[in-house]
DNA sequence: CGGCCGTTTGATGGAACTCAATCTACGTGG
DNA sequence: CCACGTAGATTGAGTTCCATCAAACGGCCG
């Protein structure tokens, strides 16, 4: 085992290791890189709207989401930060944010300096790749979907994604968003999420209560959504 | 005026402009590195689902979108490509593409050779960030927003889209889009997406005849939608 | 002229919303 | 130890926006 700092930093190595190969070296000059890591509590702001992104900012611990809000208070999440995900515009920096970052669970946030390895750089991109594929997946929930259908995809999204980053339990995890936080993902009320889940587990699809979650059938899940999990490309050097 | 291929370029050497400082030089830098430009019949696919993005391709000519499918014949359009935008993930290679992207029109591609100029860097990643503001707006759109919400959103951000590849006349500008494929982009129904629009017209917010398309009253537009333009980051050398 | 594509209009139905009210778990302070 | 406040989950009844289905209409082209 490694220092603190480097265990901390597993669900950022553990995703990276899937889209390029990282030798010991290089997990060093890594975790080496990291600014001390910052901890937010519940509903903290990350990042502000319009504020620009200056530094690559990495979530290690607990969820955050991008919101924007409505003037009638309407709001909508557009994006979850898993472990292992970049806050802000991915792994872009000089441009600024269109929506605002804020934690849903306590967050622990490292700051990765300049590496000179050109590897990072490619599996960075990589990165916002599987992250415009989430946003894309996101696009076909609420625009096609019903709320089964959205529900069913998100989990398995959301499975998949902890999976990468070394946190998924065979299915079964630890899930911290509220009914409220669903609805506001999902684009629909928080007293439809409730009856949306209480038919799944009725159905006998999932399991959830309190803070945890588990996929009872997968397959079905899959079929009902129509999910695919996203390909990560093979890695190739310098393609 | 230049050659017939450079003033194709138009719209991409437009949009790039706004971002960063482009001297005549790195404009004819640009053009060279372009090769010959192709033609697609609408309806053609420019990138199939799960192909890898080996080139930088950008739609010099004509609309496209990034669409997907559903078993059962829903269609989702994901993201409107127009005059100046890149297709597949952006500018990033080397990656899956997680959606089909199909001519809406007849549609002009160059691609893009690799350029020494790191200022084209720079101002690529720059247009990712866009892309990605724009795929947010549409998460917006479907997640929180009412059928006339998503339609004067949508008709804003088509503008100011078009106005940043230098192709608006001033709120009046081709509409090659039907109410099909706008209710595709939409998440509605095109027999709803019909109603809408003839609603916008009594209210007297925008005309539509044809393929012409005429914002009528942008403030009224703007607060119905609540729409804000993405702020381009201020260019700064080696930020 | 006839077929096709896109638009328009009408009638009916349903998925999800709204507005409460209730319930549970949990922490906190008296 | 219990009263209380709060956050979240649950349930019910009435409503609305949008979908669905179907038919008619208009322009365009071969």
């Amino acid at each position: 085992m490694e220092a603190s700092i480097s265990s901390e930093m597993d669900p950022l190595i553990h995703k990276l290791s899937h889209i390029v190969a990282l030798y010991r070296p290089q997990q060093q000059a890594l975790s080496a890189n990291c600014r001390p890591v910052r901890l937010y509590p519940a509903r903290a702001q990350l990042l502000a709207q319009k504020q620009a992104v200056t530094e690559r900012r990495v979530v290690l611990g607990g969820w955050a989401c991008h919101t924007r809000l409505l003037a009638d208070g309407r709001r909508q999440i557009m994006h979850l930060l898993l472990p292992g995900d970049f806050i802000g515009t991915a792994s872009r920096r000089g441009t600024l944010s269109c929506s605002t970052v804020i934690a849903l669970t306590p967050v622990t946030v490292a700051t990765i300096g300049d590496l000179e390895d050109t590897t990072f750089e490619a599996a960075f991109q990589i990165c916002d790749s599987l992250t415009e594929a989430y946003l894309m997946n996101q696009i076909m929930r609420l625009g096609r979907q019903s709320a089964q259908e959205r529900l069913a995809h998100l989990l398995l999204e959301i499975r998949s994604r902890l999976d990468l980053a070394g946190l998924g339990g065979r299915g079964r995890f630890d899930f911290p968003l509220t009914q409220d936080v669903l609805a506001d993902v999902l684009g629909i009320t928080n007293v439809h999420v409730n009856r949306t889940l209480q038919n799944m587990r009725a159905s006998g699809l999932i399991e959830l209560s309190g803070r945890t979650f588990r996929i009872k059938d997968q397959p079905a899940l899959e079929s009902l959504a129509e999910y695919h999990a996203p390909i990560v490309a093979p890695w190739q050097e310098d393609g």
